[in-house]
DNA sequence: TGCCAGGCCTTCC
DNA sequence: GGAAGGCATGGC
């Protein structure tokens, strides 16, 4: 098929899918590989030019725009926060074009699942098994890659066989947030209309989701920039620059963000969080 | 060998 | 409601 050519600002592909938030790109050469719902996509960014080619053509461009949040101006954004304090500065001009990606629903929700007290090396390599085993093979360039399976294909799925794709202690979390979701206790739908906090609290109710997993979920996955997760990094990071590297409580440091950051908190989160584990700050 | 990883659940106070 | 302990597994 043709490649497809996308015109792009305040975009970089590689600290976008590079920065920790998504699990399942691989770097083969100068492109990104990888499977977005249904098709497998191969990207790859020469200055402001993105190149797309996929399995799949139909609605190829708009996917993709979504995905990657290029309809959203960042411009906009970077130029509103760039003027918070100077760590945010410096952060941003080491990682702009950073973008919160739009991704699959259901697969955030067991990515993040996997992801507790996990490495992302580790996480990778377990959601690669579970798509392996549950989910739809697909065919690219002659090589074979699998879908995110659905609900249903993990439907029958058991805690043993979890265990097997070497996702430890949580294979009963996700065994119990499949089967929720399958037996509709737990409604994923229209959740583009809830508010963030009826969304948040939603997840909540899920085996193997706390407060960090749900932020990130509502985040990377549904848009929700306001959020700002605290993990192990981002604890680190801002008692760092904020708190003279004293031992603060995880509530002062959402405190903080919540008053300085405001609706722009998941945002500077994520270029924090990406240049505190690059040393780049 | 011991510690750490995009934390959460359970138990106990 | 908050603190402490346990938890699978692989890399360093």
């Amino acid at each position: 098929m043709k490649e497809l050519e996308i015109d792009t600002k305040c975009f970089n592909l590689k600290y976008t899918l590079e920065c920790g938030q998504c699990f399942r790109w691989k770097k083969v050469e100068d492109y990104y590989i990888g499977v977005i719902k249904d098709r497998v996509v191969k990207l790859k960014q020469v200055e402001n030019k993105l190149y797309v080619s996929s399995n799949r053509e139909e609605d190829l461009e708009q996917e993709i725009r979504k995905y990657l949040d290029l309809d959203k101006d960042y411009e906009v954004i970077e130029n509103r926060i760039i003027d918070v304090d100077e760590y945010v500065k410096k952060a941003l001009k080491n990682t702009s074009g950073l973008r919160h990606l739009n991704q699959d629903f259901f697969e955030t929700i067991i990515s993040y699942i996997i992801s507790a007290n996990n490495n992302i090396p580790r996480i990778s390599k377990s959601v690669n098994e579970i798509s392996k085993r549950y989910g739809t093979q697909v065919e690219f360039e002659n090589e074979k890659y699998y879908l995110f399976p659905t609900p249903k294909q993990l439907k029958d799925v058991t805690i043993e066989q979890y265990r097997e794709c070497g996702v430890g202690f949580r294979d009963k979390y996700i065994y119990d947030t499949v089967k929720k979701i399958n037996s509709n206790e737990v409604n994923l739908e229209d959740i583009q209309n809830m508010d963030t906090k009826e969304l948040r609290s939603l997840l909540l109710t899920l085996m193997g989701i706390g407060p960090k997993v749900a932020d990130c979920i509502l985040l990377f996955s549904c848009g929700r920039q306001e959020v700002f997760p605290v993990d192990v990094w981002v604890e680190r990071v801002m008692k760092k620059l904020y708190f003279n590297d004293e031992n603060v409580s995880k509530k002062k440091i959402l405190e903080y963000a919540d008053k300085n950051f405001g609706s722009d908190a998941g945002i500077i989160q994520q270029h924090l969080f990406y240049n505190i584990r690059e040393n780049l700050i």
